[in-house]
DNA sequence: AATGAATGAGCATTCATTCAT
DNA sequence: AATGAATGAATGCTCATTCAT
């Protein structure tokens, strides 16, 4: 019916108001520091309504990581799947990519880096956990498929795709990393991009065939 | 004179005691995870006293950090200052610098990256996060000449040295932390060491001139 | 006429189905490990409907002790009705009508003997600890009239018929909530039908004229 | 050392003001309207104070149980082992001591009653269940050894002591409730002693051989 | 120098209850 | 009549930190 049916958006709705304010505490306070009453505030609810929407702390956090995989991975399969660009091309929609993810919401990008660490969020329900899991698979698995491509036109010289894809994601996480770690130390203005456009030059350099 | 020395020396190996125990905790607890008496009762020591030697628990972990910082950065130099090797050596070599960090105590490590964010450098007293802030100069400034060498020796592209080093840098360290991170999804084995060596293969075909 | 009045006998089927899962859900959990929320389930309602028939969760709880007590009312009246009964037969009749309304419904009898404390009581709307109040004066007061009647027919010592009307629902209530504790404590299996029968054995034997 | 000595005392000295505290506490809300900081004020501690003496509140609520528990112990023990009075004689030593532990703290005998219960006190830890489980064998035992010495001088009906144990503990553990549960009716006066004094004449008739 | 003791300030989470629909 | 949604008000418990001794 019509009335069911706007009753779930409605409630996707407000599912999204909180993650929305939780995206900004988290952002500006960090995991730690911030608290289901400051996302309450934020969100122009109570902490229990949390609760309806969220088990907790931790999966309300998490369930940011995912909308971030998310459009990662979608972005990142788009670039896979742009099979018509030459090689070379291809790496550099993908730093376009990654720095588009980081754009949309750089502090949280951090802080998803930062805390998708080994057991820090203990009490995730096993399907989240599950999805995040597969989430990460995927877009590891985009930046392969699209690396063995140019294998497979016999641009790129062969070595393992995986451990290709682990190598851009690196640098990307890294650098997200070190500029925040740099801002922390010295305020000083956002370089992220042009260096991740001379990183993934470098590798494209790297793996091109002579 | 004597008296006053022993004293003094006596007063570094405690503060030792405390780091080193510091170091076991927080790599096994994560530092949200870990609590001063966690640490206190390792050290062997009443949670007081660790007050008597650190100001609080940020600059205890801030302490740990530039242990790290400096290894790593007499690492680099050491590398930096083999003038002798030829540049695509010396790449390796920096791999081998970076990864003997990681190896030297790979939790702390992942504490390192994980915590030393823009937030937690701010609270830190000013002295203590200048030295970080020095630090991170330093081992960024001898990978940085290191590359310069290269380029000075025509061996490499001319690019911005201090970007490159930023970049090698951060590929350690996204490595690293999604090498925690894989673990933590998957219980998988450490792959670490021959994806950063592939990493860093593929930078150094990606700077060689020609 | 007749819609009002099956409107009426709906209701009270809803009201009966509540406290049925009440009865269930408070046997389990106890009268504080039980929310709201688990009874509704139970009832399948949702939480706010048991407000249209309880004015809160103490007196949903009142009411399943009213209908134990009511229980008990009626057969304990039934006993001293029984006229023709030799005075020592009586006694044991008492017993097996205690007994009755313990195995009706175990669980919930420790619950209301747990429950039934002066600050719970206390919060209870007028009426209904009025109407506690009532069945309590009737119980005893049945109980009271049997052994009264044995004093009339000069079987019994005559001692104050309350007082003992209250020794004989003490050791039932007593040995009910001993069987529960040693049930927390030791797992072992249910004693308290031989107890209770060799207690008012005891009693009978103790309050017989010679 | 006189230090230690001293140091012991006073930590013992803290201990037992909280569980005084607690008991007045626990006395006037019950358990669960009891709070930390409740016990807290009126122990003129800080919430966090009272952790350094009690694993959490089930535990604090169970040493309160084990004091009164231990209390009853000694008392009866003591009539079990006054071997030169005569059967009858005891029975009337052990109603008194019954009395006298409930006159120490009428509310917390409540109390201890009330929440005795299978599995109500959730985070004890094996030890402490373990002294209150034994607690309970021992005081049953004691009854039992009395009664059972009746039995040997021929006075007393040979029945199973336990099961009789069971009984005399049952009544005045029901009669305790009974009175607490008729107060939060009435307000009634404390009637306790008499009906108890009745009880235990009349079993003790019903226990006398002819 | 070392620490036993104490605590202030928090914080995630729960749940009985209400009310607009 | 029934309920989905929301929440106010708690509360047990933790921990970095201090300070008298």
């Amino acid at each position: 019916m019509g009335i069911e049916e706007r009753k779930e958006r409605e409630r996707q709705m407000r599912r999204q108001q909180i993650m929305d304010a939780a995206k900004k505490v988290f952002a500006s306070k960090g995991f730690g520091g911030a608290t289901m009453e400051n996302i309450a505030e934020e969100a122009e609810f109570s902490p229990a309504t949390l609760y309806l929407y969220f088990k907790n702390k931790d999966e309300l956090f998490a369930s940011l990581n995912l909308r971030m995989l998310q459009d990662l991975i979608s972005r990142v399969e788009g670039v896979r799947d742009q099979k018509d660009l030459v090689p070379e091309k291809r790496i550099m929609a993908l730093e376009k990519a990654l720095y588009e993810v980081y754009l949309e919401d750089p502090l949280n990008v951090v802080n998803v880096l930062r805390f998708q660490s080994r057991g820090r969020l203990k009490s995730l329900s096993p399907e989240l956990s599950g999805q995040i899991r597969e989430c990460t698979r995927q877009y590891i698995r985009a930046i392969a498929d699209l690396f063995q491509e140019g294998v497979r036109q016999g641009a790129f010289l062969d070595c393992h795709p995986v451990a290709f894809a682990e190598i851009v994601w690196s640098i990307f996480a890294g650098l997200v990393l070190n500029e925040d770690t740099k801002r922390g130390l010295d305020e000083g203005k956002d370089l992220l991009e042009p260096t991740l456009i001379l990183a993934l030059e470098i590798i494209g350099r790297g793996i091109m065939k002579n």
